[in-house]
DNA sequence: TCGATATTTCCAGAAATATCGAATAAATGA
DNA sequence: TCATTTATTCGATATTTCTGGAAATATCGA
């Protein structure tokens, strides 16, 4: 994975308003939104939703499709995906020193029986 | 976690001079490394490092220390585990959908014994 | 065809970021 | 004390990013 490609995605995610727009398009899942309903939602003028959209799009982040006049956006999951993948492989080297994001996944399948003691080992943190 | 401390700390990540900071401060461990040391390594001109190490400080992803005339900078994974953590549970909703990042932290020790079928029934990516 | 609706493009000013030489500060050791 | 080393701050400039009104484009239903 191209560093260059990590650092566009996160600098579209590096504003407000597009980590918002993107954490609204999440939840509508691959059924997605129309621009509309994000920028109503969000309370986000028209020209400045669609420039903040087309950063999105350009780092791959969200995907739009045409539907009839309305333009559908909706998450592009295997990107975050990569991203999180390309964070935790820069980020402790072969120690697991990942407590928060072990939680976190497990919040949302529990793939450990036992609160594993990596939790407990923590890394280096000061 | 409040988001404007996530936008922070994605903004200084979103740099191709500080994302390689912050890489060549990863392995290098609590031991960290001077100023000076990252400036070589990476040809950038002591006040741009300066400059960008400031930021990630801001940002709470680099600590420094003083150690006699050096300022030795540190990775402070814990931070970025936060942001990993952030984005998982804000990518897809309870789903399982992050094979790249499961593969990412099975590299790093193998908290699953058998393959996971999470990894075929992939996430809604299009 | 026409009017309404949805979205993007154009544009220009404002604001924020980045770069790096020169000057400055702080610690060290002779 | 003084020269040396290490790092930060200052300052001037260049570049990029953000914002939103006005205009343009595209699709639809009547």
């Amino acid at each position: 994975m191209d560093a260059s490609i990590i650092v566009t995605r996160l600098a579209a995610l590096a504003h407000e308003t597009r980590l918002a727009i993107f954490r609204v398009l999440v939840p509508a899942g691959p059924q997605g939104l129309p621009a509309g309903a994000i920028s109503e939602r969000l309370g986000i003028p028209a020209p400045t939703l669609s420039f903040h959209l087309a950063q999105l799009t350009r780092a791959g982040l969200v995907v739009a499709r045409q539907q009839g006049r309305y333009v559908i956006y909706t998450a592009h999951f295997a990107a975050i995906d990569e991203l999180i993948a390309y964070l935790t492989e820069n980020c402790c080297q072969g120690l697991a020193c990942l407590p928060k994001t072990q939680t976190a996944m497990g919040k949302r399948r529990p793939i450990l029986e036992k609160p594993s003691r990596l939790k407990e080992e923590a890394c280096n943190d000061h």
